[in-house]
DNA sequence: TTTACTGCAAAGGGTTTGCAACATG
DNA sequence: CATGTTGCAAACCCTTTGCAGTAAA
């Protein structure tokens, strides 16, 4: 995604004005989040983002990367590890996407796919919910394999 | 899944042989793993497996849950949670299913879907893989949503 | 009888929380 | 200023590991 200039103060001020409206701050640590993950191609652990920030303390990364998703401006994803992974909300970059997850080096890429083939993800996971008195709300379609380094 | 008492003869013995085949033993515990993932109907967490069978010990259900998936007995799956679920391996059962996921209780259920539908699954996939240099080994295709005790 | 496996308890690693100091609106 | 937020350190929880004893083949 690597953000530039202009997209990065959209994203500022739209995180900005989402926070102020369930009256929490914009501060300085959950900027600095925004741009991390506005950096990046793909999700990224909490241990990832704290590589690169070095002096932000774990525990508010935790915290204001709790308060970012709540907010509706960070996603939380897990994917075959067991630690999560962050990423900035789909509603926030206009940009469906799904993952590419790499068993080996246990990389995360994000990819998206035709519309056509998009839409045809829709109709199965309707079908799957239609047969189970289950009520969809989002869905989670990831690939497993081999990155293009490391097969 | 819960099998019936037939099925549970075929699993032990496909299991046992499998084991012996890479030098381990079918021993009290992993029969007793096995018989575990037999009876629910979709991944359970290991805390979910002691509750249980209580008198297993902690570190042994880790264990011999590592061994049973290294011998392809057992599967090793990741939700939206952070802890692993574990379930049997579909080459064991024969039965190629997807996830329902709720987000409200966390529980988890095995799906299928027809034949045509998962086609087109394989085939969102397999476009996905040739855009990228990506090498597909497997794919996770989950529904999050809320179940039908829960919506 | 050999050697894989088990159980306990202790260690490890990531995540959460209490609390006093701090900064934002 | 009032209150949400931060940072540190301790607490937590799940998972892993060392080791002596046990049981499978």
């Amino acid at each position: 995604m690597t953000a530039a200039a202009g997209q990065l103060d959209g994203l500022h001020r739209a995180a900005a004005s989402r926070l102020r409206s369930v009256g929490q701050r914009y501060t300085a640590n959950r900027r600095m989040l925004i741009e991390a993950l506005a950096d990046v191609s793909g999700p990224v652990t909490i241990a990832g983002i704290l590589e690169g920030r070095s002096g932000l303390p774990v525990s508010s990364a935790y915290r204001s990367l709790t308060v970012l998703e709540r907010a509706g401006l960070v996603q939380r994803v897990v994917m075959g590890e067991e630690r999560a992974r962050y990423e900035l909300a789909e509603e926030l970059t206009d940009h469906h996407h799904h993952h590419l997850v790499c068993s080996s080096c246990a990389s995360v890429e994000d990819v998206t796919i035709p519309p056509e083939l998009e839409r045809d993800v829709d109709r199965i996971l309707a079908s799957l919910a239609g047969r189970s008195g289950f009520t969809a709300v989002s869905h989670q379609l990831d690939m497993v394999g081999l990155c293009r380094a490391c097969g």
